[in-house]
DNA sequence: AGCACGCCGACT
DNA sequence: GTCGGCGTGCTC
């Protein structure tokens, strides 16, 4: 019997098995999506996995698949190879994976409805007042959903009185899948066939000659069809000059000169012009180039560490031409923010139409015609987001990761929690491509496995590009700024002096401020009340555009409160600061200055972000003020200063990784200033202006930060001298998180021993009602086992969770969290 | 992830 | 009694 292994897009750890009924053995194969209907009703689409067949009974009473979907597979093998290393490595359900991999779109959907059973007789008075409230409805309504029902009868569980209809045989279950992509159709017109010929025609003109509108429709047509040279017109292109012509194009139709039909068109705009970018090398360029090329044929993965301008983004375009050129793929990731209409229109420019773009600006709609577009090979590169590791590639030549530092490449939340710079080097293995890492500062573990392990290539580029000066660097003590008298709020005279002259000589500033909203919080100075969220153990920061305090963990929002909740005083105050202050104290400063901001509040909408880049760019705004967004791949030649407004807020955190990501952030914020022909200033300001770090950055020397950083790690055991598994535990209850954690610790300490830390309490101790506790797996010197204690981990933990007690705690595997 | 089933406390 | 809430087990 041919059977199917099915993976199901949910959070169940293995794949399903489905008999394959004889009708659609021919139409079966591995990545074709098929319907099956999985517990007692629902039905979804899954991917088949595996095909075997087999003499031997199923041990199982299995279902049969209901249907293929698919003509061609939409999943190649070398994904699901891929899908299955990510759920084996990163400890989630394949499932999961095809929730991250698939566009949503792709992904059918089932709504159960019900329908009036025919063979019902009518006989309503077997039931009751809510069965009869729902015979009714049905007699005036084709199908109802089960939301109907509850609106109908007002009840929150309908359920048994579904189960009551279906024994009563007054209804029937209807659950259906819904393919969600629809092609976008345009209508297009033929001339009929038999008007083709010249005699034909001559006589159609002559007949028409009374109706001059179906005269000038048919003129029209020909006009635009011997232009094209395609029989077929876009039905609009008839109606743009004419007016009225709507009845005479019906009778055109029903004369059977004209056939319309509906034609499938690609959403994506074909943004190809004939602009082409000539780009030409520079020596140090060239020579980096062949260095790649010459360490590819060792190491499968080169790190380029290249200081900002230094030009990296033309020798992967040159790379990734030749790949092109070799008949393969090539796949070239950024972190999101950096996909900017500059960066893209650059690349459109190199690859016009070749080149695919793929990031979550994107709608689903589009997002599945990209996937279409890569199968087919019609895109021999795409450029994306981290999603974009998942599109089918058959083979796939090269793949670049741009800022192969940025933190956003690892995806948190939800499983899986893959890091797609790993996971790309991998998806790279697996094609016998190339990987080519590429950082002003790289990360620690990349650099490492460069210099130390020699795991990777290394090329090094010091030059930047047009001989562009790096920006002179300055720290401000803040505290002897104080002191002095020397600050206007949060503003160094320092730095309102350079700003000042920036703006007199036409040039731009950029503030970076970590942090968004106007005030992280709010306290009473009566007795100290802080407004909290409701559903999370963090303050409420205030929004000023909107008036409101939110939550930036859940979301949660209230009204700005004019009193005090706990002892209803009026003296609240506004601390700290973020984004939207910087904003507002720069504007009193600078009365004159257009002010622009760019966060996660502007950039949040489709349009904000392209916007506020665009105003800058075109220098109608003077100031920019933002989070890290601004430090990522833009470019502007007109930058003479930029300001950090505390280097603390950076540094002070308690994770690993703080000075990694503190350096890496303000040298590349500083990356920002002066880009062509000036030189331009970077203020830091600090009130611990004393520590190492800030001479790395002064410096703009990434070899001491590294041999400091790398000091530090071994002393304390972080990576890459060690493994690390961050387990999260969650429940609704804080006492059972509490009791959980304690005793999950002390199982996993018999393995583990004192490689296990905690289990603590986090910074925010509670999310959206879940109470939180936190525990780290420090793996040392038993790298090459990784795999061996992963799995001691999950036997560990899924006998935790057998517990009576312990099912409803939730825990949640980090693999390499960073 | 759904969904069913069973147990329990709380209402009309 | 009936309803709704929650814990638990299962889905080929």
């Amino acid at each position: 019997m041919l059977q199917a292994h099915v993976i199901l897009p949910l959070a169940v750890a293995q794949t399903y098995t489905y008999a394959v009924p004889e009708h659609l053995a021919g139409d079966v194969a591995i990545g074709k999506r098929v319907a099956v209907q999985f517990g007692a009703k629902r039905v979804y689409s899954g991917i088949i996995k595996h095909l075997f067949d087999t003499d031997e009974p199923p041990q199982f009473a299995l279902k049969p698949i209901i249907n293929v979907l698919d003509a061609q597979p939409i999943v190649l093998p070398l994904q699901l190879k891929f899908w299955q290393w990510l759920s084996d490595y990163y400890l989630s359900a394949e499932g999961e994976v095809m929730l991250a991999a698939l566009p949503t779109a792709m992904r059918l959907s089932s709504e159960t409805k019900f329908t009036k059973n025919p063979t019902f007789n009518q006989d309503f008075s077997v039931l009751d007042d809510r069965e009869y409230l729902i015979a009714e409805a049905l007699s005036t309504h084709e199908e109802i959903s089960i939301e109907d029902m509850r609106d109908i009868l007002d009840l929150k569980n309908v359920f048994h009185v579904i189960k009551s209809l279906l024994e009563k045989g007054v209804i029937l279950v209807k659950e259906e899948l819904v393919e969600r992509y629809k092609p976008k159709t345009v209508a297009v017109i033929t001339l009929a066939e038999e008007f083709r010929d010249e005699t034909a025609l001559a006589a159609l003109f002559a007949q028409l000659n009374r109706a001059p509108k179906q005269l000038e429709l048919l003129m029209t047509y020909i006009h635009y069809s011997a232009i094209s040279r395609q029989q077929y017109v876009e039905k609009r292109l008839l109606f743009e000059k004419i007016e009225g012509g709507d009845g005479a194009y019906k009778s055109l139709v029903s004369k059977g000169v004209f056939e319309e039909e509906q034609q499938a068109i690609s959403r994506l705009k074909d943004e190809y012009n004939d602009d082409t970018l000539q780009y030409a090398l520079s020596e140090e360029q060239q020579n980096t180039l062949n260095s790649i090329k010459q360490q590819f044929t060792e190491k499968s993965v080169v790190l380029v560490h290249g200081v900002t301008s230094s030009g990296k983004t033309q020798l992967y375009m040159k790379l990734m031409e030749e790949v092109i050129d070799s008949g393969k793929q090539a796949l070239y990731l950024l972190p999101e923010i950096a996909l900017t209409t500059q960066m893209i229109s650059r690349l459109r420019r190199v690859f016009g139409n070749d080149i695919g773009i793929y990031h979550s600006r994107f709608s689903d709609q589009e997002r599945v015609e990209i996937w279409q577009k890569v199968m087919s090979g019609q895109y021999r590169a795409v450029v994306g987001a981290r999603s974009a590791l998942f599109l089918p590639f058959k083979t796939l030549g090269l793949v670049v990761i741009d800022e192969e530092h940025d933190p956003s490449f690892k995806q948190h939340d939800p499983a899986p929690r893959y890091h797609a710079r790993d996971s790309a080097i991998y998806l790279a293995a697996l094609h016998g491509a190339k990987t080519l890492l590429g950082s002003a500062t790289p990360s620690v573990e990349s650099y490492f496995n460069a210099v130390k392990a020699k795991k990777y290539g290394l090329v090094t580029m010091t030059q930047r590009f047009g001989g562009v000066e790096p920006p002179e660097v300055e720290v401000v003590n803040l505290r002897k700024a104080q002191l002095e008298g020397n600050m206007k709020s949060h503003f160094s005279s320092v730095l309102l002096q350079e700003i000042t002259t920036a703006l007199q000589n036409g040039e731009q500033v950029i503030i970076f401020q970590n942090r968004r909203g106007y005030a992280p919080y709010i306290t009473c100075d009566t007795c100290s009340w802080i407004p909290q969220c409701v559903q999370c153990d963090v303050a409420l920061t205030y929004h000023k555009f909107a008036n409101e305090l939110r939550c930036h963990y859940c979301g949660y929002r209230r009204k700005l409160v004019s009193e005090c909740d706990a002892c209803g005083s009026t003296d609240l105050h506004m601390q700290g600061f973020g984004t939207e202050k910087i904003e507002d104290e720069l504007q009193i400063y600078f009365p004159e200055a257009q002010i622009g901001r760019l966060d996660l509040e502007v950039a949040r909408s489709k349009t904000g972000f392209e916007r506020v880049i665009g105003e800058f760019e075109e220098r109608k705004i003077q100031i920019l003020v933002g989070t890290q967004m601004i430090t990522k791949g833009l470019d502007f030649d007109n930058v003479r200063v930029v300001g950090i407004i505390s280097a603390d807020q950076l540094l002070n955190f308690p994770d690993f990784r703080a000075i990694e990501r503190a350096f890496a952030l303000m040298l590349q914020v500083s990356g920002r200033a002066g880009r062509r022909e000036k030189r331009g200033k970077v203020i830091i300001q600090s009130h611990n202006p004393h520590q190492k770090v800030m001479d790395f950055v002064l410096n703009n020397d990434y070899n001491s930060f590294f041999v400091n950083e790398m000091y530090e790690r071994m002393r304390y055991n972080y990576p890459p001298f060690s493994r690390i598994i961050h387990i999260t535990i969650k429940h609704t209850d804080p006492d059972t998180v509490n009791a959980a954690s304690f005793e999950l610790a002390k199982a996993l300490k018999n393995v583990f021993k004192e490689q296990l830390l905690g289990p603590t309490v986090p910074l925010v101790s509670r999310v959206r009602n879940y109470y939180l506790r936190q525990m780290m797996i420090k793996l040392d010197k038993n790298i090459g086992q990784l795999a061996q204690y992963k799995r001691f981990m999950r036997e560990i933990i899924d006998k935790f969770q057998q517990q009576a007690n312990r099912k409803s705690v939730i825990v949640q595997l980090d693999i390499d969290p960073y």
